[in-house]
DNA sequence: ATAATGATTCGCT
DNA sequence: GCGAATCATTATG
């Protein structure tokens, strides 16, 4: 089991980058809990020819800085004034690139989970769906800018070298239609056959 | 200063 | 399947 390190994050190809880590282990301690989660889906979001990131064409501002920070930088924002997103910043520090993790399958510190998210049973919506994943794993706003490098960081990414039998799904990302044609480029990546996949379609 | 909007989820029909 | 909830961020649409 190896914590990911920062030259896995730093390389160029984002979407690369967001293939391999499905089947990674995310794992938080947060609160005095630890929980882990096997991520089953993903999507990229690229710096340049991609409208649908939200730091294309060099943006920057408050929110978007941290994407040109170092790869394995936490990017954690607020969405539809609810759900708090969870992305891993990839590339060099100065070119803005993210995943996004889009959903987990519940590993272990379940208990935690189901209690965060007021279920009584292990059911489908406890970590399948961006906002509802990092809820789950007690991931907030303020945890934004974390290095997920350090090896005591309260957010970590490991390798278990789980082997992905059953291979990796490819289809266009969800809920960005105002990006035009990039809506359709097909960098959301996801676990085949997994039942703790986002309901999105 | 202010109004529009979104990398979503949930409950109701 | 549809629409409300709800607020930080963004541009002044």
């Amino acid at each position: 089991m190896k914590q990911l390190k920062r030259s896995f994050f730093e390389r160029s190809k984002v979407t690369h980058i967001a293939r391999e880590l499905v089947g990674k282990l995310l794992v938080t301690h947060i609160d005095g809990e630890s929980v882990t989660g096997r991520i089953v889906e993903t999507e990229a979001y690229a710096a340049t020819g991609d409208k649908a990131c939200h730091a294309h064409l060099g943006r920057f501002t408050e929110r978007t800085k941290t994407m040109y920070k170092p790869g394995g930088t936490a990017y954690i924002y607020l969405c539809y004034g609810i759900h708090h997103l969870f992305n891993v910043v990839t590339n060099v520090e100065g070119t803005p690139e993210a995943v996004l993790i889009r959903a987990v399958e519940p590993i272990s510190g379940l208990e935690t989970m189901m209690e965060r998210r007021g279920l009584e049973k292990k059911a489908r919506n406890l970590t399948a769906g961006p906002g509802v994943m990092s809820q789950a794993m007690g991931i907030t706003t303020s945890l934004n800018e974390t290095d997920l490098t350090r090896t005591k960081s309260v957010i970590r990414m490991y390798d278990d070298g789980f082997d992905m039998v059953s291979g990796i799904e490819t289809g266009p990302r969800v809920g960005i239609d105002y990006a035009g044609e990039d809506a359709l480029l097909p960098w959301r990546f996801s676990l085949k056959g997994s039942k703790w996949k986002s309901p999105a379609k």
